[in-house]
DNA sequence: GCCACGTCCTGTATCGTCACCACGCCAGCA
DNA sequence: TGCTGGCGTGGTGACGATACAGGACGTGGC
């Protein structure tokens, strides 16, 4: 069942029959129904394969993240899937682990011309391997750990955002404000730079900076962030507040927290980043920092389509995009 | 750069360039370094089109879910993600919006050969669709509105566990237990084989079905559960437990029953059915119905993997598996 | 010396599509 | 009448890989 079947049998050339299926005009219409007659009699399907092996494009392109079951990436996903079909792209997701590996994989695959592009979200790439980045197939970094590298990039307001959000316990009283932070990599990840954030709004307030507030963990999920916020509680630290890397954590800390006694917000305010749908049905609910995820997709797969529309030599130089955010209070720090 | 440039810088043919790349036996060591060390050289990539073509097989399936920033679909992805790639498979992700004409339009992408088989969770085909399903190309339904298809299935026990979990309830003391069901659109949903599920339960335990205690919502979101729970609370209808369609909707259960004053487990005791890795952190945690998840991925992946390697004629009996599962008490129901 | 067999490698023929260019036809115009 | 130019259509030839058949060579048995 090819298109040469379909010619044949709507008396036609294999070109008019590509012609009609591809949407050229050049066809009369008498013709082009001939044709629309006998695809649909035969039930011919055309074959991807040969029309990407032709024109050299897939239309697919790759995204990569750590764990597609994470809220963060699973809401990143919808949204990205949700615009590249608007592109007519599919998406094929990758899954990294977290790992330097994992996402060195993603971009081997992206190299083999399975797809047409790539967004990569890094965690386990650092500067160190720009150099790897620097490949002449179009690739968005959507992340952190990577500044001025060779390709397009969509950031998180990070600093600013943690600032905001560490800012706005003070604003409601808070004075002993504790940081659950990830795992801190390089100078240029999420972990780090809203550690940065916090200790400027701390020192914007004139507060001191206690080591002994900070409860790092290495893995940024619920079950790290209760054990974090238990440890924080039993340390006997003292604390009024929690700014907590990622709702996925701070969800975990809210958990944590009810384990240790503590009553949120009474007894400790919880702010997060990230504005995770989860956030607004918790008990209590979740304030926290609210970066624009439909924006961020948009423009990643944005980036991602002009790339692949440069003729190989006319290459822009690398763009780079921080998202604004907003602040959504919610009864955590009510 | 193609397999005849790396050929040409070899010495040798580009068949065998094409077993080293392989794999295959009846290579040289010192040919098979020779050639290794020419594509290093070149930088050589296989063209994955190409390869397609001549195969017939694109080493993709496709995963068409409802939302993948549903926590249950973002972990049922996960899981598949993971076991594909263990049979060096990967995955590209459809999003059927839950509507028949997006589960439609995955089953076309899969017919055009775009991937070797097609894992479809659906929601909007229906038993009137079974032909549809006749497709030569294989497909594994993942979900329940397709008894006796001609395709292979994997399904939740959903009667069981449903009953399961408004035994539970009853056994914990309950004697009025509402049900949040979702939208019952034929026989053979999940909303509906939950539904049934419930009601076995209260026949057994002698006790009458009052309809004000069921709560119907359309979508089975955290927002539609947390109306549906405000609703039953307003109502008057008087409950003491309730049976969420899934775990997402409990969530939201949760919030809307502390919206309206209501203390879980000690006024109102909830369960849900998903056992989604949420649950076990929310305040309170949730009691659930436990899949095996892992289980059920792995045999919808394994179905898959049969079928694609079945040669055309000896097409086997569709198979069905429905998934066991256990009972997780927390303190939503403590 | 001859044949059979296994190993290692090669030549050729597609797989199904679309890009490119050519060509016939007709209307409009000088 | 002959020329131009746009429209509708067709012929040819890659795209880059692998399937298949088979050849060259070396080894061992008789």
């Amino acid at each position: 069942m090819t298109i040469q079947d379909v010619a044949k049998a709507a008396g036609v050339s294999p070109m008019t029959v590509s012609h009609v299926i591809n949407d050229h005009p050049h066809v009369r219409t008498e013709t082009r129904e001939r044709v629309l007659r006998a695809i649909e009699e035969l039930d011919y399907r055309v074959n991807v394969a040969a029309r990407n092996l032709r024109t050299g494009r897939t239309g697919t392109i790759g995204l990569a993240v750590p764990e597609i079951d994470r809220p963060y990436y699973g809401q990143l996903a919808a949204e990205i899937i949700k615009v590249a079909a608007g592109h007519h792209l599919r998406v094929a997701i990758e899954q990294t682990g977290a790992s330097r590996e994992g996402e060195l994989a993603a971009l081997a695959l992206s190299r083999n011309r399975l797809y047409d592009g790539l967004i990569l979200s890094t965690v386990g790439l650092g500067p160190a391997d720009t150099d790897l980045l620097r490949v002449d197939h179009p690739v968005v970094i959507l992340g952190e750990r990577i500044f001025d590298g060779p390709v397009d990039h969509v950031a998180m307001p990070n600093s600013a955002g943690a600032r905001a959000a560490t800012r706005h316990l003070l604003e409601r009283g808070c004075r002993r404000v504790a940081l659950i932070d990830g795992p801190q990599r390089g100078e240029v990840d999420v972990s780090s730079l809203r550690y940065d954030g916090y200790r400027e709004a701390l020192d914007e307030a004139g507060l001191p900076f206690d080591p002994a507030l900070v409860a790092p963990i290495e893995q940024l999920t619920m079950e790290r962030g209760a054990a974090a916020a238990r440890r924080l509680a039993g340390s006997g630290a003292g604390f009024d507040g929690v700014f907590c890397v990622t709702d996925t954590v701070a969800l975990g800390a809210l958990r944590g927290l009810a384990d240790s006694g503590l009553r949120v917000p009474d007894d400790v305010k919880v702010i997060g980043f990230d504005n995770i749908a989860e956030g607004a049905y918790s008990v209590p609910s979740l304030s926290s920092i609210d970066p624009d995820h439909a924006l961020m997709a948009g423009t990643a797969v944005g980036f991602l389509v002009k790339r692949m529309a440069e003729k190989g030599a006319a290459r822009q130089a690398p763009r780079e995009f921080v998202s604004p955010f907003s602040l959504v209070a919610r009864e955590s720090t009510g």
